[in-house]
RNA sequence: GCCAAUGUAGCUCAGCCUGGCAGAGCAUUCGCCUUGUAAGCGAAAGGUCGGGGGUUCGGAUCCCCCCAUUGGCUCCA
């Protein structure tokens, strides 16, 4: 049984004509009904009494919390493409329809074609959808609707969730939170106080809202779904290169790239029972009778790739990765902001299926060194985020050395909430936070290690005596989202800026690293030379021709944070030499091609290169930055 | 999703309170200048004032609904 509830100010409906020979015979005239929960209702195959029983129950419930006791059972055939057949719907509505516990319960004539009109009520609880299955099967609810007695396992577990926070030092200490002397950690205060309570204060746009236009990385398209967003031939660039990057740095750790799809069907039976355990908001899409569901990470086409597997003890770690272009979560629009928080992003997510949970805790930490590693090549230094951890306490007792030797290599205080049983399918949780200057916490890197999903997803490995098991799997993602690694860079480039020094972006994403300026069109062709070199040599560089003066294409190269700016003039094109502006030390020097190039080849070492993304000329090129 | 603020030229914003010709700077185009390290000079073009409805002789301006962005709440597998 699957009932749309929803809380009206109004409905209206007339009966139009019989659908089905056995639909009573009623007067063909308008209904308005008004503050009422109208219950669109679907009958469905196997239903019985007691889901009746249940749903009713649901409704009573929803009754009292919303404090409307109108109720109008609607059924709708729509809902569900298992109906039961019409003399069994219309028992068991009859018997909904006595069973709900409000003042006044109606209902819409069954087996008539009506039209209506419908106007809603807009507050948390005013919508949600419930479906009712046999006894034990789980029943699912979506939407707003506080967790009740028919929501799944995992609400109920989370609304009793009892946790404790603590802060762990370097050198094994464990503080209850809330007596750790934060002084010396204003960024960990900040993400215990984000994480905990909730709280923060925030007036101000993030700085790289206005940035990402600006440089022309990122805009809003208000064509698509919010928190959709385009990216310009700069953002490109920059994704492309943070892409490649940590993909090689995957593959080298030793994972196999793979990929698949991006929709998948909800009623897969192991999407069913993971779903029961994560009501999550998602993008759904209808194909041939089908409905799928955008996923929101790469798990599940990972997980079905291993369970295809012919996997033994001595396959294992078995490595997968996958680039997610996209990952989808329909967040609440509230939620969106800029790169921060998104509805579609591009997540590299990295599995590792291991024997048990000693061989995950090596592999655990294998990638958490890969991590650390790849979040401070990117650009971000150690100082630029906070590190937190969620574990079980039977975890920690058990793995208490591990734990400190974490803590030990990040040398600062960790951030720790303990639960006393477990909730979720993992037992332990890193991550490394951003906390930008409007005091939010976002996750970057993370690793999980998931002891329910091998079963649930019916991965098997063949141990050494033969014998069938299920593998851990660790969840890795080692910088986070690309969309939220360019926002962290972002934020930093202003944070520097309001400290007094120039904001930039890391060298080896600048879109353009080299701008040429030939003072005038006689020394074009020797600019035209010296953009060949550089880019002979992988460094991107491109020629502001235009018929401005040289100051006004300076101040352009400023605005567009290049690091370097060559001028050729009279003295230059003689003597072969350029003269180089260096941006963030603010000097120029009179140097050769060659030594510019060595400079940026070693500022550049083990990075990616990919051309520059937009014509060499400036004269050629459409203005999108602002 | 809820509450609040904001939405005017490609961009940043004035005008709105107190209704009466749609404005500025930057960017764009054209012309002049032929440039030496953060804005050379002049002119032109550029508008569904977020969308819809209402009040009014007349609405960017007042009222209602909707959409988007941002902040707070909630949420964040």
């Amino acid at each position: 049984m699957r009932i749309l509830q929803l809380h009206c100010e109004q409905i209206e409906y007339t009966p139009i004509s019989k659908e089905i020979s056995s639909a009573k015979d009623i007067q063909k005239e308008a209904k308005t009904l008004d503050n009422v929960i109208v219950a669109f209702t679907a009958v469905e195959a196997g239903d019985d009494s007691g889901i009746v029983r249940r749903a009713a129950a649901d409704i009573s419930s929803s009754v009292k919390k919303i404090g409307c006791s109108h109720v109008l059972v609607y059924p709708y055939a729509h809902l569900s493409s298992n109906l039961a057949p019409p003399n069994t719907a219309q028992d068991l509505l009859a018997q909904l329809e006595s069973s709900i516990d409000a003042d006044k319960v109606s209902s819409s004539p069954f087996g008539w074609t009506k039209s209506y009109t419908i106007s809603v009520k807009g507050h948390p609880l005013a919508e949600s959808l419930r479906v009712f299955g046999p006894e034990g099967s789980g029943d699912v609810a979506n939407g707003d609707a506080e967790p009740d007695d028919d929501a799944p396992e995992a609400l109920k577990s989370e609304s009793r969730l009892e946790s404790t926070w603590y802060v762990l030092g370097p050198d094994g200490t464990l503080t209850d939170a809330e007596k750790f002397d934060f002084d010396n950690h204003k960024q960990l205060r900040r993400l215990f106080k984000h994480e905990s309570s909730g709280t923060r204060s925030a007036d101000e746009i993030p700085q790289h809202v206005s940035l990402m236009k600006k440089i022309g990385i990122a805009d809003y398209e208000s064509a698509s779904d919010s928190g959709n967003m385009r990216f310009f031939p700069n953002g490109r660039l920059i994704k492309s290169l943070l892409e490649r990057y940590i993909t090689d740095r995957v593959c080298a750790y030793g994972a196999s790239e793979v990929e698949t799809p991006i929709m998948y069907d909800t009623e897969h039976p192991s999407m069913k029972s993971y779903f029961d355990r994560f009501p999550a908001r998602q993008y759904t899409i209808d194909s041939e009778g089908r409905q799928f569901f955008l996923r929101f990470a790469a798990c599940f086409g990972q997980f079905l790739i291993a369970a295809h597997a012919q996997l033994s003890h001595h396959n294992l770690p078995y490595r997968l990765y996958e680039l997610t272009r996209y990952s989808f979560r329909r967040e609440q629009s509230g939620e969106l902001v800029g790169l921060r928080r998104l509805r579609a992003f591009t997540m590299p997510d990295c599995h590792a299926f291991c024997t048990d949970v000693d061989q995950a805790v090596t592999e655990l930490g294998r990638r958490f060194e890969l991590s650390r590693s790849v979040i401070g090549d990117i650009g971000l230094s150690e100082s630029d985020y906070e590190m937190s951890i969620r574990l079980t306490r039977q975890f920690y007792d058990e793995n208490t050395q591990m734990v400190h030797d974490m803590a030990k290599k990040h040398n600062r205080p960790i951030l720790v909430e303990m639960w006393t049983e477990r909730f979720f399918y993992f037992v332990f949780k890193w991550e490394f936070n951003y906390v930008d200057d409007t005091g939010k916490a976002s996750a970057l890197s993370t690793d999980q290690i998931d002891v329910e999903n091998g079963k649930r997803y019916g991965i098997k490995f063949v141990d050494s005596e033969g014998q069938y098991r299920h593998p851990v799997i660790l969840h890795n993602s080692p910088s986070g989202a690309i969309e939220r690694v360019i926002y962290a860079l972002l934020e930093n480039a202003a944070r520097s800026s309001k400290t007094g020094t120039k904001p930039a972006l890391p060298l080896w994403l600048s879109p353009t690293q080299v701008r040429i300026i030939p003072l005038a069109n006689e020394f074009l062709d020797r600019a035209q030379q010296i953009a060949d070199e550089l880019t002979g040599a992988n460094v991107r560089a491109d020629i502001d021709d235009r018929n401005e003066s040289v100051g006004k294409r300076i101040r352009q190269a400023e605005k567009e944070w290049i690091h370097y700016v060559i001028v050729i003039g009279k003295s230059e094109a003689e003597s072969g030499n350029i003269s180089v502006r260096e941006r963030l030390t603010d000097k120029t020097t009179e140097t050769d091609t060659a030594s510019l190039i060595q400079t940026i080849a070693q500022a550049t070492a083990n990075m990616p290169y990919i051309a520059l993304n937009a014509p060499r000329l400036l004269s050629a090129r459409p203005q999108i930055m602002i």
